[in-house]
RNA sequence: CGCGGGGUGGAGCAGUCCGGUAGCUCGUCGGGCUCAUAACCCGAAGGCCGCAGGUUCAAAUCCUGCCCCCGCAACCA
C-alpha cells in the first residue's frame, strides 16, 4: 500500500459569491479522507479550486462595476482563505481562469469537435429581451421571465452541442459492471432511473448569450459552456492537454474518488464520464455524492438570512471546533443541519468535556503526582488490558469506517476511546493510589496507561482535528516518531518497544468550555443590532 | 402510478438487507467521586418503532394499502 497514489477532488466552488459553510463542509470531509489515506501511507494528490465563468457571474460583476475578472479574483480569494483558514492541506488549487486550463479547455473541445463528437445545431429557447437572458421551456416562470417575470419570445441561437447518446450504453455498462462507481447506492439509483433509462438527450456545451467564458477557438462570439470548461478542471489541473498528457497526469490519473455535493450528481457521473470516454481516458474509480448542510429547518440561503460563513463561525469557536461539527455532525447520506445551539452543545459535550478535560486531567495528575515524569517502576492490572483494548478497537474501527467514508462513525469510534479512558479513571482511582506511597508502581502505571491513550487518540484524531492532536503531543511532549499510525498498533501489548513517556508539560485546557446561554444571547443581540 | 430517501422515548440519529430482550449521543432527574475545564463515573424516568391490514410461535425488521416530510427530475453550478 505505500507510495500506492490516491487522486481525490473536491468540486471546484463557483465563484458567485462568498461561499457558506455548507459550501466549506466538502473541503473539510474530503481533507479528512485525504489526510487518513496520507497517514495510511499512501502518495495523495488532493485538488480542490474554483469555477469562474458563466453568465451569473458576469452578471454578479457588472452588478457590482467591476470587470468579471477582478470579481472572480475577489470571491476565488475569499474561497481560498476559507479553505486555508480550515486547515485544508490540498495539494493543488485550480481556478478555471488559469491561462494553462482555458488552452486545454480551447484544445478539448477542438478535439471533440475534430472527431465529430461535438457538431452544431440550434439551441431553441425564450428570450427575454429587456434582460437579455436565455431560458429553456422549464425555466420559465409562468410562460414569463423568472427573473423579471415580463413576456419572453421564442427564440433560437446557433450552439455546439455534444452527441451524449452515442455514450450511453457503454456509460450503463460501466455503472453495472463497477458496483461502487457511483455512491452511496441512493445516488446511483436516481441517476441510472432518471437519466440513463429515459435515455441521454445530446448536451448543449455553448452558449453565445453571454461572453464570460472560453471563447470557441475556432468559432467567434460563442464560449464553451460549464460542462467541459468545469469539469475538465480535474485533468487540467494535472497538466493534461489532447496532446501532452503530463507527468501528474500520468502519475494520478484516474482519480479515486470525486467528492461532489449531490447536487450536481448527473453532472458528474453522466456527463463526466463522457466526456472522458469521447477522450479516451479513463473514468474515475469513485464518485461520491455526500448530503447538504441545511441551516435549521432549510437550505442555506441569503434571502432567507440563514447564512452561517466557515470563517466567521472560526472566529468564535475555533477552526478545530467548526470542522469537528461538520464531520461529526453531518450524515452519511441523509442532510444534516446546523444551528448555533447544536454546535455549542458538541462543541462542549464533546471537546471540551470528553476529549479536553481527558487530556487536563490525565496530564495534570502526572505533573501533580510525579512532577511530570513517570518512573519507570509499574505494576500492571487486569483492568488496564479493556483500556488497550479500547485503543486497539477505536483505531481498527476508525480505519474501517473511514474506508467507507462513514466520516462521522468514524469520529464515534474515536470518541468512543476518550470516554473508555475517563471511565478508566474513576475505576482506578489515581487519587486514592498517590495517597498511598506502596501503591507507587500503580499509579505509575495507571497514568503511563493514560498517556497512552491520549497518545492513540492523539494519532487518530490527527486527520479531524490536526490542530487538537498537534496540541495534545506538544503537552505531552510526544516525540514524532511516536505520533505515527504504525506507533500505536501496540499498545498495551509486548509487541513492540513501549512508549518512552518524556517528562509532560504543563495541562492546558484545550477547548474552554462555552457558555452557551451567552453565547446564543450575544448571537441574537448581533442580529438585531 | 416519474425516481430516490425519510417518518424510532424531549432533540438528533443507529437498528430494517440475514425477523426473536429497541441501542447511541444530547437533554432531564437521582446518586457517586474530587485528579480535572461545576468537568468525570454510575443509575433512573421517558418510546403502542407514521397509520391500517396480512404472513409468522414471534415484526421496528417481511408482504399489501394508505398518510405525511424531504430531495431529485423540468440541461438555472
Amino acid at each position: 500500500m505505500a507510495n500506492e497514489t490516491y487522486y481525490i477532488t473536491t468540486a471546484i466552488t463557483y465563484t458567485s459569491r462568498k461561499p457558506h459553510i455548507g459550501n466549506s463542509y466538502e473541503a473539510v470531509l474530503t481533507d479528512v479522507i485525504a489526510r487518513t489515506k496520507r497517514m495510511e501511507g499512501r502518495d495523495v494528490y488532493f485538488l480542490t479550486g474554483t469555477d469562474e465563468h458563466g453568465q451569473k457571474i458576469e452578471m454578479e460583476a457588472a452588478a457590482a462595476g467591476v470587470p468579471p475578472q477582478d470579481y472572480v479574483d475577489k470571491v476565488a480569494g475569499q474561497v481560498r482563505d476559507i479553505v486555508d483558514r480550515l486547515n485544508v492541506q490540498y495539494d493543488g488549487f485550480i481556478r478555471t481562469t488559469d491561462d494553462y486550463h482555458e488552452k486545454a479547455v480551447q484544445d478539448i473541445f477542438k478535439k471533440l469537435y475534430g472527431q465529430g463528437d461535438i457538431y452544431k445545431s440550434k439551441y431553441e429557447g425564450w428570450y427575454c429581451v429587456p434582460d437579455e437572458s436565455f431560458f429553456t421551456d422549464n425555466q420559465l416562470a409562468d410562460g414569463k421571465c423568472p427573473e423579471c417575470g415580463r413576456e419572453v419570445v421564442k427564440a433560437s441561437e446557433e450552439a455546439y452541442f455534444f452527441k451524449m447518446s452515442a455514450y450511453q450504453d457503454r456509460l450503463m455498462q460501466h455503472i453495472e459492471e463497477n458496483p461502487g462507481f457511483i455512491f452511496p447506492e441512493s445516488r446511483k439509483k436516481e441517476m441510472v432511473n432518471n437519466f440513463l433509462k429515459p435515455g441521454l438527450q445530446d448536451l448543449c456545451v455553448s452558449r453565445s448569450s453571454f461572453k464570460w467564458g472560453v471563447p470557441v477557438p475556432f468559432d467567434e462570439g460563442h464560449v464553451i459552456y460549464v460542462w467541459i470548461d468545469a469539469l475538465s478542471n480535474y485533468i487540467t489541473a494535472l497538466g493534461y492537454t489532447p496532446d501532452n498528457k503530463g507527468d501528474l497526469y500520468k502519475k494520478y490519473w484516474p482519480a479515486d474518488v470525486h467528492v461532489i455535493g449531490k447536487d450536481i450528481l448527473r453532472f458528474h457521473t453522466i456527463y463526466w464520464p463522457i466526456l472522458l470516454m469521447a477522450l479516451g481516458e479513463e473514468l474515475p474509480k469513485s464518485i461520491f455524492g455526500h448530503p447538504w448542510l441545511l441551516s435549521g429547518e432549510d437550505k442555506m440561503s441569503k434571502s432567507r438570512g440563514n447564512v452561517i460563513y466557515a470563517d466567521e463561525l472560526a472566529d468564535l469557536i475555533g477552526v478545530d471546533a467548526v470542522r469537528y461539527y461538520l464531520l461529526a455532525e453531518m450524515p452519511y447520506a441523509q442532510d444534516g443541519t446546523i444551528t448555533y445551539s447544536r454546535i455549542f452543545e458538541r462543541y462542549n459535550a464533546d471537546l471540551a468535556n470528553t476529549l479536553g478535560n481527558l487530556v487536563n486531567r490525565s496530564i495534570a495528575m502526572v505533573n501533580k503526582y510525579f512532577g511530570g515524569e513517570l518512573p519507570a517502576v509499574r505494576e500492571a492490572a487486569d483492568i488496564d488490558g479493556e483500556l488497550a483494548g479500547a485503543a486497539a478497537a477505536a483505531r481498527a474501527e476508525m480505519l474501517a469506517k473511514m474506508d467507507e467514508f462513514r466520516v462521522a462513525d468514524a469520529v464515534d469510534a474515536v470518541m468512543a476511546l476518550a470516554k473508555r479512558a475517563n471511565k478508566y479513571i474513576d475505576e482506578t482511582m489515581p487519587w486514592a493510589l498517590a495517597k498511598d506511597d506502596a501503591q507507587k508502581a500503580r499509579l505509575a502505571a495507571v497514568l503511563y496507561n493514560l498517556l497512552e491513550a491520549i497518545r492513540v487518540l492523539g494519532v487518530l484524531l490527527t486527520p479531524f482535528l490536526p490542530a487538537t492532536a498537534a496540541e495534545i503531543f506538544r503537552q505531552m511532549n510526544c516525540p514524532e516518531n511516536w505520533q505515527t499510525l504504525a506507533s500505536i498498533e501496540a499498545f498495551g501489548t509486548a509487541a513492540q518497544e513501549a512508549y518512552p513517556a518524556p517528562a509532560v508539560g504543563k495541562p492546558e485546557p484545550l477547548f474552554a468550555r462555552l457558555d452557551t446561554e451567552k453565547m446564543e444571547a450575544n448571537l441574537l443581540a448581533q442580529e438585531e443590532g
